[in-house]
This record gives structure tokens, C-alpha cells and sequence, in this order.
RNA sequence: GCGAGAUUAGCUCAGUUGGUAGAGCGCCUCCCUUACAAGGAGGAUGUCGGCGGUUCGAGCCCGUCAUCUCGCACCA
């Protein structure tokens, strides 16, 4: 079979996935007597989701990892699935019903929830389809999804299983609220950021009519919810205050003056209005004072029947103004003055998150179980003990500090999508937690309560069901582990959860926490945490920025327009078009070129530094591809030379291998011996490199060009062997770069291994011989040749000595000219018909002792190099000048360092003598140039 | 305020027991040599953020300052 002359991956991707998915290769290895198993849980992608570069990098690591693995002949399983991802999808199909005028409420609930689902049949694949075009490994026949029959009874069962162990409860709570969504949402849903707001200063009447206090406050809107104002106990100022009352403006009410270590007696007045139905800290103070809130607003933060008729309906900035207003009016107002504060807003909808006095189901997280140890502390001695690794390690404060100051997670959604809460309620307001409605029904008819019951209409955070993700995808059951599965035994705790910084809280945490508590084991033993993919200049890629790279279009390439149209349709804010259209063609002229899925994973891998965030470089991608590309044409090389003759696979025929090819062979184990270890220490830009040098540095460069002089000087013994281990070495490094490079490796294979002799015993399986079923090259310590690498050095050494040479004395690379080599004659004629090659020598002639005559030499160790050609005695002169004062300099460099009597004293003896050697190879190369020079002058 | 990370060539970054500063890209010169111009050969480029300390020796360890980034918590 011919080789394309360039790499083009388009072809080959296609061919290669649907072998690799229809032969059942990605199937999880179940085999229960091996020792060695290795699982990945993929983050679940939601549903609505399309691949983006953060999937791509977290993606091309978990499949490098498992594709490793099960070369290694260990159990694998890369389990897949998506979310349903509460919030997320529900506001992607309530803005499609809202373009047609529909409201969720129109429909119904039964309704809404068939056109989600609906929706996540059309769309639920997407992420999935994109996975593959990574060439991703998971076994598709295990993908679950969070709202899947036997994912939800889980669900429902660890519900009513911590219910009953008292740790969700259900209260009446401030928690935050999106009053756009009309739901809560969890601490970990609002991301707070610094604004420009005011800061409004108020003045509170006495009721004695005589004086006033004055309270600061951002949101004077409030203050008609305020039920105190609250000085601190220790600030003498007011100490006669305490006890009284003050009129609260515009309310008609008047509320006491209290003492609360909790005001800071430096800030502003020192005088604070309490609302505790609307603010954290003043619901702790209005709960220690015994104060019953006020709540002021409806759910969707309009002034609700508590408020002064005036602001009833008003929104709530309209009645921020309307109030600020009136306080003028009433000379209440004492100055309004720009205040920069920190500004609460949903993830999801952009929109200021309310605190709201609500009814909602928690987890308590710091409350101790049965076992006295809350989910918290098990989760955070899970890490302590070593038995849970966070990769790098750092992460682990951060996941400690979150742990160690946890507040109760608020686990109710008021949404439709999701699992419904098994609550069940009497008329009464009585409640129960059931498996199902029957249960439920029973346990009512126990109590003594004979009427209906209304199932609680809330559903759970979607990270709820994501928190059991470990164990609920392998199919575990309450009556574990007495009733089990190969996959559950095997595979709990996975091996390595490869994920992004910016879900330690969100999933990580809670999965260790709920995993541990439930199943009593640990979710995975290492957390490889990685860092965020960035553009260029090191953005975060968003839609609005403009800025979004897709995996795909680098894998296909995109024209110029395409790309515009992409990245300016769907914005949020049509505006920004303009912006964008006019950025991105300048940043892509030509739009981008394809460079294939391998490249694409290639560059992830090399950037997978540590504890980094990364800035994608497109050119990186570009230069990756260009690697495919060399191994490719050196696949190309190797087959033109080697398909159709005699390459050694006959045992009985003499071969006779040089040093040359001792040396690949040895260089070659301790590639393999490195890579094994990158891959136990999850240093991917270490392994890619490794891989990359090898193959273009040495193989390519070196090894390639050694192997032509052998092929056509060798006996037959000799080009056997040759052929042989150009083959077999070339054979390896595929099998090596396959988790890295699935595609370009397989396709390259399937030629070069059957005439290395590596065919895969056909009839071990039903499908065709694949190298992802392959053995991982593992490195064999004999076979490194200490000898056969000196050789090689020193022959690099004359190689590289004679084109520096050449260049120096700008003779074209086109011209041949004959060299005249000093020093042992034997082994100079050895090194001759390779150095004739490389360097681009007519002639080789090795000798005890150089010539006179006026040609440029080289010193390499104990040989002189000494090109035949005419030159300019100045200009030569002055070349072996500048060697002369760089030996010089370096030797000075060595002399000092040994006349200090404290390093020679002080340094161990291994470093002092490595020192006196390259002071004595300095000083006998500087002796040879020297007396060069001082021939040309003469 | 608490915590973490970063600062090395023009750009993006390696440099893990302290012992002669590296790669890719870009740049300069030459070459279409029958694997590869997505290539080959050669070349230039660094007070390793500043200052101080430990050490025979510091890009690496300690202290401090500066700048940047990101978490967490926030005062009405």
C-alpha cells in the first residue's frame, strides 16, 4: 500500500472510529481475577452542551490515561454519560417555547417536561457525537444519564436514606433566590462582583421627637422590611440609645435600638438597620435578638402586601427610587455618595440573587451522622489520610478550606426538570419521605392521617444526582455489597478523576462526600486537576468575547465567513457583532486550517503543564500537525525501504547490527522508561515532549539518516538488520504515541506491523488486529547499550563539527568536499561512511596526524577535523580567534571556581573532579586550536 | 482581609532531590540532497521580576518588596 505523500487525517478519522466502536474495543474490561483495574468517570457533559476546547483538553487526557491503561493489559472502564443539568436545559427550552410566545406555564408541567425531553432526544447526542470525532475511548454501551430509570431510584433512595438519618431536613431558611428563575439556588450558584452602586445614608427619627440616628445602607429599599436598628454593645456613644425606639420612615412603624457585637463600631455611624428576611447577617442578629422578619418582596422581588401600599407591585429598583425619592422629600435623606460593593448574581441568569425567606430540603454537611463524623468531616478525612490524592497537591487547601467553613447545601430547585423530590404532604402541612407515592401513603395512614397527599413540586439541584455519579453509573443498589455487579466490584473507587479546577466544589467535594457516606468507599483515588483553556491572549473564551475556539473547527479547519457567522449568531447582545466580526478577521485572515484530530490532542497534551492556566496557541497546533506529518514521511521512508524485502523476520538468516543501531534500540528504553514514568506522575507535556524528541530529534534526524548509509554500504547481514530495527523500533513508537495520537498511529500500524512481525496472533479475537489492543511498549533495562550511545555522541559530535564548519566557511550545502580526520585511525574509519553522509563529504580519509596546510580544522575530543578546501587565512584566523577566547573564557571560568579552596574543600568529590575534567578537556582543546592558528600564521 | 498561583529568549512555556540556562514558534543565512519545503543545515537572542539571606555554589531553598491572575470571605 502507498502512503499518502503528506499526512491527511480527514480520511483516516473517519475510517478508524466507527472500526474501533463497532468492534467493541472501548468495552470495560470485567475479567475479575486481574489485579490491575483502571477507571475514569467522564465528567458528565449536560445535555444541551456542545464540545468546547475545556472538553476537548479534559477529554485528550482521560483518553490518553485509558488508553494507556489498557495497552497495559489492566481492567478498563472510561464510563460515559451525560447530565441533565436542572437549570441549564430548562432555560434553553423555555426561551425556544418563549420565541413562540409560550410560557412553561401555558403548558403544564407534564407538558414542558415532554418537550424537554423532547429536546434532550434531539440535542442529548450532540456532545456525545463530538466526543468521538476526539476519538475517545469510553464504552458507549455503558452511558448513563443522570435522569435514567436506575440513576433516579438512586437518587430517590439516598434521599430518603439521609432523610432518615436526619441529615436533609426541610426549614423555612433564607436562601438565595433568583427572582427570575424563581428558584433557589445554592452558594455556589451566585458569583458576587465588585459594582458601582451608592451608598445612601438615612435618618431614623426618635419617637420622643427628639434627634435621630443615621444608618447607611446600599439597598435603602429595604429598610421597609427593617425591624431594629442595631448598634454595637461596646460603643459608648450609644449606650443611652439602647432600648429606644425610632420612627421607620415611610412605614408608619417604629422599631427598637438594639446591641449586637455583630456592628463594627469604625464603619460609617456605627448605627446598622436589621432586615433579616433580606440579608445573611442580619437574619443571624434579628435570630439572636428573638425578632421576627419581615419579608417584604415577592418571589419575584416586587414589594409584596407587607410594604406601604405607595411601593406595593413596584419592582424592586423602582421602588428603590421611589423610596429615595420620598426620603428627600421628608429631608430623611442625609447624602447618597458612590459606594462600589460586591453585587450577588446568578451563574445562570445574569440576574441579582435575593435573599429570600423560603421553604426548601438541605443537606446538613457539618451535622454528625450515626457514625458521629459529618459528611463534611468524612470528606475531608478522606483527603487527610492520603487515601484521596489531589494532583498537584496544592488543591487540597482549597478543598479543605471550602469543607472546613461548609454551610448546609440547599438541595430543592423550584424548577420542573429534574428529580422530583420524594416528599409527600398531607393537608395539614404533615410530611413524608418515601421511596414512591405508596410508601409514602402507608407510612401516612401509620401516622393516623387518613386524607390525600401532594407530592412536594420541587425538584433537586442537578448536582444532587451528579454528587453519586461514581457508584449510581455502575449500577449500584441499596443492598450492596451483598447484591453486586463485576463492574461495581472493580470499579469503585475509579481510578483518576481528570477535571477542571472550577468544579473542586461544585462535584468534586460533593461526590467524596456523598460517595463515602453512602457506599462507605471513596468516589477515586487521584484528582488530577488541570487549568482552563484561554485564547491567545489569555481571555477566558465566551460567546460574548467573541473569542470561542471550537475543537472541531481545528480538527476540520473553517473559512474565514464561517467562523464569523458563528461567533456572531446567538449573541446575547447583538451589539457586539460588529466587535467580534472585525477582531476575528483580523486574528484569522484565511480563517483556520484543518489539522486533525491527532494534532489537536497532541497540543493538549503538550500544554497539560501543572497548576497552569493555558493559553491556546493555534501556531503550537500547526507545529504538532507538522510532527504527524514527520512521522508520517518517516513511516513513508521505512516502508519504501523495506516493503518487499528482506527485513529479518526469517530467525535463521545472519543480521548484523552496528552501533547505530544499539544505540536507537537503548535510546528507545529510556524513552519507553520515561514515559512510564509521566504518565504515573500525570505529566503529559513531559510525556508529549519525550515522544516528540524521540521521534523527530533521534529516530528522525539521526537514526533515519544513519540507516540510509547502512542500507546502501551494509552487507546483506547488515541492511537485514537494519530494515529489521527501523521496523521494529518505528513499530514501537506507534504502539507508544497510540494514547496520545490514537488515529495517525493505528493507520501507520496496521502496514508496519506485519513486516516487523507484530500481527497480532490472528484468531485471539473476532476482529481484525487493532493496535489499540496491543501491549504498551514496556522498557527492557539490557537492552541499553552504554557503549553504542558513546559511540553515537561522539559521532554527533564530528557530524555536527563538520556543518558547523561548513557553515562557518558558508560553503552551500549543495557542494561536496573531502575531509581529513585526525586521531584513532580505526575508529575514524569507522565513523567515515557515515560522516561522508551527514556532513556532505566527496572524501574521508582517516589519518594519525593532520596535514600542514591552510584549511579550516575542528577539534572534537582526541580528533582533528580538517576540510580540504581553499580559504581566507584572515577569516579563518579569526574563526579560530573567537573558539580560542570562548575556551578561554571557560577555562577561566573553571580555574576560579577551582582556586576557591572552599569548593574544593566543601563540594563533594564527584562534582570537584567533573570540574578538573572539563577544565583539562577545555585546556587540550584550547591547545590544539592554538597551535592551528599558529600555523596559519606562520 | 485570608489563601493559592505566576514573573526564565521577541512570543508561549519547560527546567522535581541546589552543580556548565532549554524547547516550540518567530527571526537571520544557505539548500527543492530520491521520507518529509508541514522539510533540511547553520546562526543570533537571556543581569532566570527587584533587593537581601542560607550555601563552596541559587532559576531552584528562606525572607522581603513589586506587578499580574485566580479562588474564598466580606461592613451596613
Amino acid at each position: 500500500m502507498e502512503l499518502a505523500k503528506s499526512f491527511e487525517p480527514a480520511d483516516i478519522e473517519r475510517r478508524w472510529y466507527p472500526v474501533w466502536e463497532s468492534s467493541g474495543y472501548f468495552a470495560a474490561g470485567l475479567d475479575t481475577t486481574k489485579q490491575d483495574n483502571f477507571c475514569i468517570l467522564l465528567p458528565p457533559p449536560n445535555v444541551t452542551g456542545t464540545l468546547h476546547m475545556g472538553h476537548g483538553f479534559n477529554q485528550a487526557i482521560m483518553d490518553a490515561l485509558t488508553r494507556y491503561h489498557r495497552m497495559r493489559g489492566a481492567n478498563t472502564l472510561w464510563q460515559p454519560g451525560t447530565d441533565h443539568a436542572g437549570i441549564a436545559t430548562q432555560i434553553v427550552v423555555e426561551r425556544q417555547l418563549d420565541a413562540q410566545g409560550i410560557s412553561r406555564h401555558d403548558l403544564g408541567r407534564e407538558k414542558f417536561l415532554e418537550k424537554v425531553w423532547e429536546w434532550k432526544e434531539y440535542s442529548g447526542n450532540t456532545i456525545t457525537r463530538q466526543m468521538r470525532r476526539l476519538g475517545t475511548s469510553p464504552d458507549w454501551t455503558r452511558e448513563r444519564f443522570t435522569m435514567d430509570a436506575g440513576l433516579s431510584k438512586i437518587v430517590t433512595e439516598t434521599f430518603v436514606r439521609l432523610y432518615k438519618e436526619g441529615l436533609i431536613y426541610r426549614g423555612k431558611r433564607l436562601v438565595n433566590w433568583d427572582p427570575k428563575l424563581l428558584t433557589a439556588v445554592s452558594d455556589l450558584e451566585v458569583v458576587s462582583e465588585e459594582e458601582d452602586g451608592s451608598m445612601w445614608e438615612i435618618s431614623y427619627p426618635f419617637t420622643c421627637g427628639n434627634g435621630s440616628l443615621t444608618v447607611a445602607t446600599t439597598r435603602p429599599e429595604t429598610l421597609l422590611g427593617d425591624v431594629a436598628v442595631a448598634v454595637n454593645p461596646e460603643d459608648e456613644r450609644y449606650w443611652h440609645l439602647i432600648g429606644k425606639h425610632v420612627h421607620l420612615p415611610l412605614t408608619g412603624r417604629s422599631i427598637p435600638v438594639i446591641a449586637d457585637a455583630y456592628v463594627d463600631k469604625e464603619f460609617g455611624t456605627g448605627c446598622v438597620k436589621i432586615t433579616p428576611a433580606h440579608d445573611f447577617n442580619d437574619w443571624q442578629v434579628g435570630h439572636r435578638h428573638g425578632m421576627a422578619p419581615l419579608s417584604i418582596f415577592t418571589l419575584d422581588a416586587r414589594i409584596n402586601e407587607h410594604g406601604p401600599e405607595k411601593y406595593r407591585g413596584m419592582d424592586r429598583y423602582e421602588a428603590r427610587k421611589a423610596i429615595v425619592a420620598d426620603l428627600e422629600a421628608e429631608g430623611l435623606l442625609v447624602s447618597t455618595k458612590p459606594h462600589k460593593l460586591m453585587v450577588p448574581r446568578g451563574d445562570r441568569t445574569g440576574v441579582v440573587i435575593e435573599p429570600m425567606l423560603t421553604d426548601q430540603w438541605f443537606v446538613a454537611m457539618s451535622k454528625p451522622g450515626a457514625d458521629g463524623t459529618s459528611i463534611a468531616g468524612k470528606a475531608l478525612e478522606c483527603v487527610a489520610s492520603g487515601e484521596i490524592k489531589f494532583v498537584p497537591e496544592n488543591w487540597v487547601n482549597t478543598y479543605n478550606q471550602w469543607l472546613n467553613n461548609i454551610q448546609d447545601w440547599c438541595i430543592s430547585r423550584q424548577l420542573w426538570w429534574g428529580h422530583q423530590i420524594p416528599a409527600w404532604y398531607s393537608d395539614d402541612g404533615r410530611c413524608w419521605v418515601a421511596h414512591d407515592e405508596a410508601e409514602a401513603y402507608e407510612q401516612a395512614r401509620r401516622d393516623g392521617y387518613t386524607g390525600g397527599l401532594e407530592r412536594d413540586p420541587d425538584v433537586l439541584d442537578t448536582w444532587y444526582s451528579s454528587a453519586l455519579w461514581p457508584f449510581s453509573t455502575l449500577d449500584w443498589t441499596p443492598g450492596w455489597p451483598a447484591k453486586s455487579n463485576p463492574a461495581l466490584d472493580l470499579y469503585l473507587p475509579s481510578t483518576v478523576l481528570v477535571t477542571g479546577f472550577d468544579i473542586i466544589f461544585f462535584w468534586v467535594a460533593r461526590m467524596v462526600m456523598m460517595t463515602k457516606h453512602i457506599t462507605g468507599r471513596i468516589p477515586f483515588r487521584h484528582v488530577y486537576v488541570h487549568g482552563l483553556i484561554r485564547d491567545a491572549e489569555g481571555q477566558k473564551m465566551s460567546k460574548s468575547k467573541g473569542n470561542v475556539l471550537d475543537p472541531i473547527d481545528l480538527i476540520d479547519g473553517i473559512d474565514l465567513d464561517a467562523l464569523v457567522a458563528k461567533r456572531t449568531t446567538g449573541l446575547m447582545n447583538p451589539k457586539q457583532a460588529a466587535q467580534i466580526e472585525k477582531r476575528t478577521r483580523k486574528e484569522y485572515p484565511s480563517g483556520i486550517p484543518g489539522f486533525g484530530t491527532d494534532a489537536l490532542r497532541f497540543t493538549f497534551l503538550s500544554l497539560a503543564s501543572p497548576g497552569r492556566d493555558i493559553k491556546f496557541d493555534m501556531q503550537r497546533c500547526e507545529g504538532y500537525r507538522n510532527f504527524c506529518n514527520k512521522l508520517w514521511n518517516a513511516t513513508r521512508f521505512v516502508l519504501m525501504n523495506c516493503e518487499g524485502k528482506d527485513v529479518g523476520l526469517d530467525e535463521s538468516l545472519p543480521v548484523a547490527f552496528s552501533p547505530a543501531d544499539r544505540w536507537i534500540v537503548s535510546l528507545l528504553q529510556r524513552t519507553e522508561a520515561e514515559v512510564e514514568k509521566h504518565f504515573a506522575d500525570y505529566r503529559f507535556d513531559l510525556l508529549a515532549k519525550a515522544i516528540y524528541e524521540f521521534v523527530w530529534d533521534e529516530y528522525c534526524d539521526w537514526y533515519v539518516e544513519l540507516a540510509k548509509v547502512q542500507l546502501q554500504n551494509g552487507d546483506a547481514a547488515a541492511q537485514r538488520a537494519t530494515r529489521r530495527n527501523l521496523l521494529r523500533v518505528l513499530e514501537t513508537v506507534l504502539r507508544l504515541a497510540h494514547p496520545l495520537i490514537p488515529f495517525i498511529t493505528e493507520e501507520l500500524w496496521q502496514t508496519v506491523a506485519p513486516l516487523a512481525g507484530k500481527v497480532s496472533a490472528g484468531g485471539t479475537a473476532a476482529h481484525l488486529p487493532t493496535i489499540m489492543l496491543q501491549q504498551y511498549p514496556a522498557t527492557r533495562p539490557d537492552r541499553i547499550d552504554a557503549t553504542a550511545e558513546a559511540w553515537a555522541a561522539t559521532l554527533k559530535s564530528l557530524v555536527t563539527a563538520c556543518r558547523s564548519l561548513r557553515g562557518e566557511m558558508n560553503i552551500s550545502p549543495a557542494q561536496k568536499v573531502p575531509l581529513v580526520g585526525a586521531g584513532d585511525v580505526a575508529a575514524m574509519q569507522g565513523f567515515a561512511p557515515y560522516l561522508a553522509a551527514l556532513a556532505k563529504l566527496s572524501d574521508v580519509a582517516a589519518v594519525a596526524t593532520l596535514p600542514e596546510g591552510d584549511a579550516p580544522v575542528q577539534v572534537v575530543g582526541d580528533f582533528r577535523l580538517m576540510l580540504k578546501i581553499e580559504i581566507d587565512v584572515a577569516a579563518e584566523r579569526e574563526r579560530l580567534g573567537k573558539e580560542i577566547a570562548r575556551l578561554e573564557g571557560e577555562i577561566a571560568k573553571a580555574e576560579k571556581k577551582l582556586a576557591t579552596p572552599s569548593f574544593v574543600e566543601r563540594a563533594p568529590a564527584p562534582v570537584v573532579a567533573q570540574e578538573r575534567e572539563r577544565l583539562a578537556a577545555f585546556q587540550a582543546t584550547l591547545a590544539k586550536v592554538a597551535a592551528q592558528r599558529e600555523r596559519l600564521q606562520a
